[in-house]
DNA sequence: GCAAAAGTGTTCCTTTTACACCCATGC
DNA sequence: GCATGGGTGTAAAAGGAACACTTTTGC
C-alpha cells in the first residue's frame, strides 16, 4: 500500500465588527482553479516547516494583506471530495477583529478581497459555506464565556456602542438596563469624566476597558449569560 | 518550491465508564518505532480514500478490536516536531462509552491495549498527554449542555447509579436531592415499578431513559448546570 | 436495633427578567 | 417644546444551594 497523498490546508473565518455597519466576514475572490473567480474564505496549503497557526497568518497576509493576531481553531473538515482535485483536509480558524483597523486589498494570491456583511454573503467555493456557518455558531457560543469588546471598540466608547456590539453579534435585542447592570458587575470598565453627544439626545459618558482586569477575566474565562 | 510532505493522522480518546470502577481511558502499547513499547492513544494515518471519522473507527478496530459509534472531534494538533520522523498533523476525537461493553484486546496493530483508570495513566508517547488533557477538560464542559447516561448505564438503573456517574465525571460531590430534582425536571426518565436492593439499605426504584425524549433533548442541546 | 441506602420538602438566597420614569441635549 | 438617546431603580419570578428527617431493608 502506498503512502496516502493528503494535503493539509488552513482556512480563516475573520469576522470584522464596525459600530456603523455591524458584522462582516472577510472573503477573497479566487485567482486560480478550481472555483477560479468565485468567493471563498482566505486560506491555503500548510507548508512542511510552519505551524498551522503560522500558515493561517501567512495565507491571510498573502491573500488579503492583513495580519490578525488572535485566531482560534474552529474545526477540521476532511470529507472526501471537498476539493475536486486532491484529498485536502483543512483546519479552519476563526477570529473577530475591529474592521476599521483592517484595510484589506487583494494581495498577491487573490483576485480580490473584501468584507461582506454577514447578512449578505455570496455563494462560497468548496465547503466554505459550511465552515462559515460553523464559525458563526461558535462565535455566538463563545461570547457566553468570554468578554468581547476591547478588541472591537475604540479606546473610548459610549455604553450604547458596547450594547450595540452585543446585540449585533447575538442577533437579537438585549435589555439596555439589564445589560448595563451585568456588564458593570464584571468590573472591567472605567467610566471617564468626558461626555459625548452623537448629535442628538443626551450626551453619554465615555468608558474604557481596564486592560489588566479585562485580560485577567478573559484568561480565566468568565461565565456570562446574556 | 516542492509540495509539502505532511501526513494526516487521527487519534482517539475513548473514555470508558463503569459503575464500579469509574472513569477510564483506552490506551495501546505501541508495536513499532517511534516510541515502540510505550503507551499511546489509539490512532494512525488517514488513508486517501476514507473520511477522518472512518479512519478513527478503523484504527480503533485495528489496534484495540473495538467499534465505537459516537466520537466527536476534539481538536487538531499540528505543531512541528510532535512526531520525530515526519511532519504529522493529527485530528483528535473523543468519546464516552460503557466500558463493560468493550472487551479490548491488542489487535493486529498494537502490542497491547487496555483501559487505564483516569487517575492512574502512564506516560504517553508523542504529545498524547496534552491531547488526553484537552479531552478530559472538554468532556466535563460538554456535560453542561448535553445529557449523558443512556449510553453509559444499563437499560434499567437505580437513581444512585446516575448520580454516581455524574459525580465521577465531574470529579466532585453533587447534592443527591438537588440532582434528582433537576434531572427529573428534564423529563427524560421513566420510573419502573420494580425495586432492587444492592444488598443493604432500602431498595431503590429502577429507572430507564425515555429514548425519544432523551435524544430529542440531546439533539437540541439542553442547558444543564450542575 | 443498628447500619446503610432511598425517598421526600422547605427555606433562603441569588440571579434573571420585566418594566417606567426622568434627564440632557439639538433643533 | 419635542424628539432623541442616556441614566437609573424596583418588584416579581425563577432557579440554585443548603439542609434533616423518615422509610425500608439486611444482618
Amino acid at each position: 500500500m502506498s503512502l496516502p497523498n493528503i494535503r493539509v490546508s488552513v482556512d480563516a473565518v475573520v469576522f470584522g465588527y464596525d459600530s456603523g455597519e455591524g458584522l462582516s466576514v472577510l472573503l477573497i475572490k479566487r485567482k486560480v482553479a478550481p472555483y477560479k473567480g468565485e468567493w471563498a474564505l482566505p486560506g491555503g496549503l500548510v507548508r512542511e516547516d510552519e505551524s498551522l497557526e503560522a500558515a493561517v497568518q501567512r495565507e491571510l497576509e498573502e491573500e488579503t494583506g492583513i495580519a490578525v493576531n488572535y485566531l482560534e481553531q474552529l474545526y477540521t473538515f476532511g470529507d472526501l471530495g471537498r476539493d475536486p482535485r486532491n484529498r485536502v483536509v483543512t483546519v479552519a480558524y476563526y477570529g473577530l477583529v475591529r474592521q476599521s483597523e483592517f484595510d484589506v486589498y487583494a494581495a498577491t494570491d487573490a483576485a480580490d478581497a473584501k468584507w461582506f456583511h454577514t447578512d449578505d454573503t455570496p455563494e462560497l467555493a468548496f465547503d466554505h459555506q459550511q465552515i462559515l456557518h460553523a464559525a458563526t455558531t461558535r462565535l455566538r457560543g463563545k461570547l457566553s464565556y468570554e468578554p468581547v469588546g476591547f478588541e472591537l471598540l475604540d479606546k473610548k466608547f459610549r455604553f450604547s456602542d458596547l450594547h450595540q456590539l452585543y446585540q449585533t453579534i447575538y442577533g437579537r435585542d438585549i435589555d439596555r438596563r439589564n445589560f448595563k447592570k451585568k456588564f458593570l458587575q464584571l468590573d472591567i470598565l472605567q467610566e471617564l469624566p468626558e461626555k459625548v453627544s452623537e448629535g442628538r439626545g443626551r450626551p453619554g459618558a465615555l468608558f474604557k476597558f481596564d486592560q489588566k482586569k479585562y485580560f485577567a477575566l478573559k484568561k480565566k474565562g468568565m461565565l456570562f449569560q446574556i
